[in-house]
RNA sequence: GCCGACGUAGCUCAAUCGGCAGAGCAAGCGCCUUGUAAGCGCUAGGUUAUGGGUUCAAGUCCCAUCGUCGGCUCCA
């Protein structure tokens, strides 16, 4: 992230919003699809199609028949299909309570196995406006339809739409469909809406308007399905970075020190320096040079970058010192752009490329922290690379490369690619149109060279240019830009800078900003959850731990772990009082790679009894052996153990 | 920030209708001397997030603040 560039978390579309094209993003027209192969991709796009779908999609109707007759004061707003279920959006006259969602969902199956059709009908708008009188949500919705241009989800559309309503028992909605014929094609034991807390959601995605009440539902065909998904649902919450965190010792928070500003404990703090090392020495052999900035700086550097006109609510507030402004950097691309310019460079000097793993700040609304994937005070791995016009796409793809690279060597498959280009109608960009447009035309072209496979998407450009994000989702399947490259054409131009050409003129180089890992804290927390704690041995915050049999062989354990230390490997001696098992089970929930159980036997044949985090007995292995095993695959970082 | 839920020992949790704050794990001490996922005993650990209020009595009810969680919004 560049800096600029947002390390920041991008909204995750699936969440509360539908895969499938009937639904968009709703912050642009371009459909989003996500880290799934081209072949996959063709069965979602048939989601619309699927019986499934209209089993969600009927299912929702049914639970809004069951929320009217418990509330028949309540308003209907939407009730779309979604991945792996459904929800409907709800105007009630008070919060509701567990009792109220089982009790809903027990009426829900008696509806389902009462049979009933599901009968469309097209009427005017004058009609539906009949039918629908005093659901305002629903008036609105048709006046969108009428209209043109809006479909019901209130998004733009060019299609000329029609007014459908379908019922079933006493319901009727608003919908154009499809759904299922009769409520039997519903398993009503494949059904849950207790399974997830009803929460807040504001109309139309707009937090201006009526803050709704979205209940959310599953439906599947069935009830093996469901236990399926609950069950995904149980192995995700173990992953979740948050919980690992804690039990692995990795960081934590304190109220006192403040919300969203992590504290890394020791075997946090080894797995990041692990990653930056990694990154540091491969960027090095591939031309970069490290900086270093401070934290602060004056206003005005802001103010000149235009980070603070633009940005100012995502800032924090400016401090004074000896009657200037100062504030807490957001991003570092300002601090760079000066390394850069206390120097004059000719084109023989270009590329320049800086590297700085900095810590920037920015304000978060306490509602939006979340773990380390969203905090307030992160740690960067920027870098800005100056450079001429002939050597933009090179340095593009180079970065490309880099990315993939480093992916590939974490082992983090599942990521897709975007490219975030202006919204037109918003005017929080810097810069003319010609500059956007030849950034734009680079990175698509850079993109297309390297076979990437990409969507673009309207209104996820920085705010000075366009970029190129790899995007991951997280357990719970929110989805989080890790990396970025963004082509940059403005601020070279806003601080002037330089390089003396060969005709001897002076020329203005375009910056390249890029972050792999993005940020520290959300790289370390999808790869947390990536590897479920069991980091490859390499990253592994302790890699071995000795398990003496009896007391008597502790003296040889802490020998063997000398040894080991000596040699570069991080290692522990569990001197504890209890059983073997104890330890071994202690070790295995700690999620340490071996484990070298030590008795009598292995004393006497200079060996160690080896076992893996899994439960594999590798049986013994004298001393030196085992190093040389161990060491052969944390040198090259192998993600396997043997 | 908004809607909702929640906050009890380092961690995970219990405490009936408002009636003596408890357990497991972890920790400390001791016993056992162990061969591949929890050996045994003892001890210590608390202003029940914080601040007010109601009540004879508050972990429990009410208000505020702080924090966490699920969403929404935002996300340079």
């Amino acid at each position: 992230m560049s800096a600029c560039p947002d390390y920041a978390r991008i909204p995750a579309v699936f969440n509360g919003r539908c895969p499938c094209p009937v639904r968009r993003a709703a912050s642009h027209n371009t459909f989003s699809f996500y880290a799934i192969p081209p072949i996959l991709r063709s069965i979602m796009e048939r989601y619309e199609d699927s019986q499934l779908y209209r089993i969600r999609h009927s299912t929702a109707h049914i639970m809004a028949q069951a929320v009217l007759e418990r509330f028949p004061e309540a308003k209907i707003a939407i009730g779309p299909p979604i991945e792996d279920g459904f929800y409907y959006d709800f105007d009630l006259p008070r919060a509701l309570t567990d009792d109220d969602l089982k009790a809903i969902e027990k009426r829900m199956r008696k509806i389902i196995s009462q049979g009933h059709e599901f009968v469309r009908k097209e009427v005017s708008a004058d009609e539906a406006r009949e039918l629908f009188a005093g659901q305002s949500y629903k008036l609105e919705l048709i006046d969108g339809l009428e209209q043109g241009g809006v479909d019901e989800y209130g998004e733009k559309t060019d299609q000329a739409l029609v007014i459908s309503t379908y019922t079933q028992d006493s319901f009727e909605d608003l919908c154009r469909g499809p759904h299922v014929a009769n409520s039997r094609e519903i398993n009503p034991k494949a059904i849950s809406i207790t399974f997830k807390a009803p929460a807040g959601a504001y109309w139309r995605g707009d937090e201006n308007r009526e803050m709704l009440t979205r209940i959310y539902g599953t439906a599947w065909e069935t009830p093996e399905q469901l236990q399926e998904y609950l069950n995904l649902l149980e192995e995700a919450r173990k992953r979740d970075h948050r919980r690992l965190g804690q039990e692995l010792g990795l960081f934590t928070f304190n109220q006192e020190v403040g919300k969203g500003l992590p504290l890394w404990k020791p075997n946090g703090a080894i797995l990041r320096d692990l990653l930056e090392r990694f990154l540091r020495d491969v960027q090095i052999k591939r031309g970069y040079e490290p900086v270093i900035t401070p934290h602060i700086a004056r206003i005005a550097l802001f103010e000149r970058s235009g980070h603070y006109p633009y940005y100012k609510d995502s800032q924090y507030s400016p401090f004074e010192v000896e009657g200037d402004m100062f504030m807490l950097k957001p991003m570092n691309c300002p601090h760079h752009i000066h390394i850069y310019r206390s120097d004059l460079h000719s084109y023989r000097d270009l590329p320049i490329r800086y590297a700085e793993f900095g810590t920037v700040y920015r304000y978060e609304k306490s509602g939006e922290l979340h773990g380390l994937t969203r905090v307030r005070g992160f740690t960067q791995d920027d870098a800005h690379i100056f450079c001429t016009p002939e050597q933009l796409e090179d340095e593009f793809l180079g970065v490309v490369d880099l990315i993939e690279f480093i992916f590939n060597g974490l082992g983090l498959t599942d990521y897709r690619a975007r490219i975030g280009i202006r919204d037109p109608e918003s005017d929080k960009y810097v810069g003319d149109d010609a500059n956007w447009n030849k950034a734009a035309q680079a990175i698509i072209a850079a993109a297309d060279k390297r076979g990437l496979d990409y969507r673009v998407e309207e209104g996820e450009a920085a705010f000075y240019g366009p970029k190129l994000d790899f995007i991951v989702r997280d357990v719970l399947k929110r989805e989080w830009q890790i990396s970025t490259v963004q082509v940059d054409y403005n601020l070279p131009a806003r601080f002037e800078l330089e390089y003396v050409g060969e005709d001897n003129e002076r020329h203005q180089p375009i910056m390249i900003h890029r972050a792999l890992y993005g940020s520290l804290e959300r790289f370390v927390a999808v790869l947390i959850e990536h590897y479920g704690g069991a980091f490859p041995a390499w990253l592994s915050p302790v890699q071995i731990v000795l398990i003496p049999v009896a007391d008597r062989h502790i003296e040889y354990a802490e020998q063997v772990a000398a040894q080991l230390d000596a040699r570069g490997l991080r290692v522990n001696v569990d001197v504890s009082s209890g059983r073997i098992g104890a330890k071994i089970r202690t070790a295995t929930q700690q999620k340490i790679p071996w484990m070298l159980v030590v008795g009598d036997q292995d004393i006497e044949s200079g060996a160690v009894s080896v076992r893996l985090r899994g439960g594999e007995d590798l049986g013994a292995i004298p001393v030196e052996n085992f190093i040389e095993q161990a060491l052969a695959i944390v040198n090259n970082k192998s993600l396997e153990l043997q």
